[in-house]
DNA sequence: CTGAAAGCGCTTACAG
DNA sequence: CTGAAAGCGCTTACAG
């Protein structure tokens, strides 16, 4: 094709320098291989680009398949806007779905090992021996809604799970409360373990430490998320560390015979369809995943260019959604 | 690396042969080969490979954003069983959110104009314009869970919908109902559509031609699902186009006093969240997506390794899932 | 600011 | 069954 634009009389040398914005082409020089390019409907063939510079203009996507149970939208939402973000870039994105046999045979995706992407966003948490195995592998790459400090040299994006449920466990003591519990197993995960500190250092500042109690939420070896009630001291409202939880425990109090938020009230966090779906209705926390996914996309495309290096931990806030099952009460008055 | 294959003794055109298991290479001679490249940890250069065959061993999977509403798990699950099986024949996905200026304005994505994939999956319905504009690129295609006649030389990979809806409509008159009603908007898809006639030719069949009547849930030019039951003769069932739209129904009712599946029995289509986190549960059909991602995939790559040409449309059976919403009643005893 | 030359790592006829 | 040669379409030094 570029000899054909050599139609212009100027070698594709210049071609290839004008049409990949590279600088040593005259200006006018530029815009007529530029518009003689699109009229000649030209197609960079991207292999022969690629064989050459190795860049194929496209990150890759991974995510652990226990991510996706049901309800769970969180993360497609994450990777539409990413998909939206990286178009723009004129980035091309591949969507891994790692399942549990790849993440525990510690098996790398094709476009990792063959050089396909050339970056990679690693979503959500994943088996620490996977990352080690992945991480040996010399391409950009960024956690996203997950962080671990045994891989510091990774900068990660992060929904703000310790200021922001500090700041929620803070409103809800503003407005009255004092015998306030969290649920959540908080070995479970890095993020339930970061609102659980968060609910604490508000209850700590607020002298209520003698209030501080936390259910399990994740039996250990157990997939399914359960919440046991069997408990003679209610507290006045449940922190759950997730909508699903709350939904569960939501379901668990019904079946006592309990009222929600007459009786007690509760709270979820991360605005998912559970939240909307019960009934009643649950107060939730609503993460910007928009944001989240273009900060991504952002610092994963300044990688790949060597334009920058280092972001370290990148922190995404919430914003508190109110419905039925937290209701301000009489206290507030 | 090929030149260090050559420590062997052959020429790298025999090596090639070998690792891509053409003809013309002794069996031994292969297996030396083989043995040898992983030993030396070998690994193909793919844009090279690509420059010159122009497969990437990739496929590309489209999906307009509109069939990301919340609780529509079903296309995610779907890709998620399409990855596994593309990762077991050696190829690569990119998943294509297609976002509604996209369809709008007819913009391809870069995969398909670059020429990344080797052959597109369509995944639901989309404009018509945008399929005519996708099909002016000669690249292996394939509609999943769609079909328009108006593009019949595009095979497609289709859940039952006449046939299932017919089967079950079928089912709840044997069970002793007569009065049933269908809830969808037949033109908005064909999906619906077809779903309607499988329920007509039941109840036609059956001689309940007086009992038959449609409710709209899709008001024109509305993105939101409604149902109107201000309706004195209420039938016995409602038999609903998909799970959301039953859970819409289900809500109505009750907003009127009226108690499922005492009064009046509701059934879905689907199996989504909806189904299961409504109260009732709603009964509705199970779709087998891991059979519509298998046959899926196998049809695309024998498309693009030109194995075989033409499969016309491949249909794939749901099953019957019990739940509250529709409880047996005493007229089956 | 522009160009001639070499080469990225494969595969495809063609010849033996 | 095996190999020598050419070429896929770009980009990267190097030279002017």
């Amino acid at each position: 094709m570029e000899d054909i634009a050599l139609a212009l009389g100027v070698s594709k040398v210049t071609v290839s320098r004008a049409l990949n914005g590279k600088e040593g082409v005259g200006e006018e020089l530029r815009e007529k291989i530029v518009s003689k390019a699109n009229e000649m409907g030209y197609q960079m063939n991207v292999f022969a680009s690629a064989l050459r510079t190795n860049k194929m203009h496209s990150v890759g996507i991974l995510i652990s398949e226990r991510y996706f149970g049901e309800g769970d939208f969180f993360y497609l939402e994450i990777y539409k806007h990413m998909g939206i973000d990286l178009t723009k870039k004129g980035y091309t994105s591949s969507f891994h779905i790692l399942t549990q046999e790849e993440e525990n045979d510690l098996i790398i995706p094709k476009m990792i090992t063959d050089g396909i992407v050339d970056g990679v966003l690693l979503l959500g948490e994943m088996h620490k021996d996977y990352i080690s195995t992945i991480d040996k592998f010399e391409i950009p790459k960024l956690f996203v809604d997950y962080y671990n400090s045994q891989f510091r040299h990774i900068d990660s994006v992060l929904t703000d799970n310790y200021f922001s449920f500090y700041n929620f466990t803070n409103d809800i003591i503003k407005e009255g409360y004092k015998n306030i519990s969290f649920v959540g197993t908080i070995k479970a995960t890095a993020s339930i373990m970061d609102r659980y500190m968060g609910y604490q250092k508000a209850m700590i500042e607020n002298n209520l430490e003698s209030y501080i109690k936390q259910y399990e939420d994740r039996p250990e070896d157990e997939s399914f998320i359960f919440v046991d009630v069997d408990d003679q001291a209610l507290p006045e409202v449940f922190m759950c560390n997730c909508d699903y939880t709350a939904y569960i425990l939501l379901d668990a109090l019904k079946e006592k015979g309990l009222f929600v938020p007459k009786d007690v009230k509760i709270v979820g966090f991360d605005d998912t369809l559970y939240s909307r779906l019960s009934s009643p209705t649950i107060t939730t926390k609503h993460v910007d995943l928009e944001q989240i996914a273009r900060t991504s996309i952002k610092f994963i495309v300044k990688k790949i260019e060597n334009k920058s290096k280092k972001y370290g931990r990148v922190i995404v806030d919430t914003k508190r959604i109110d419905r039925e099952s937290f209701v301000f009460n009489s206290k507030t008055k």
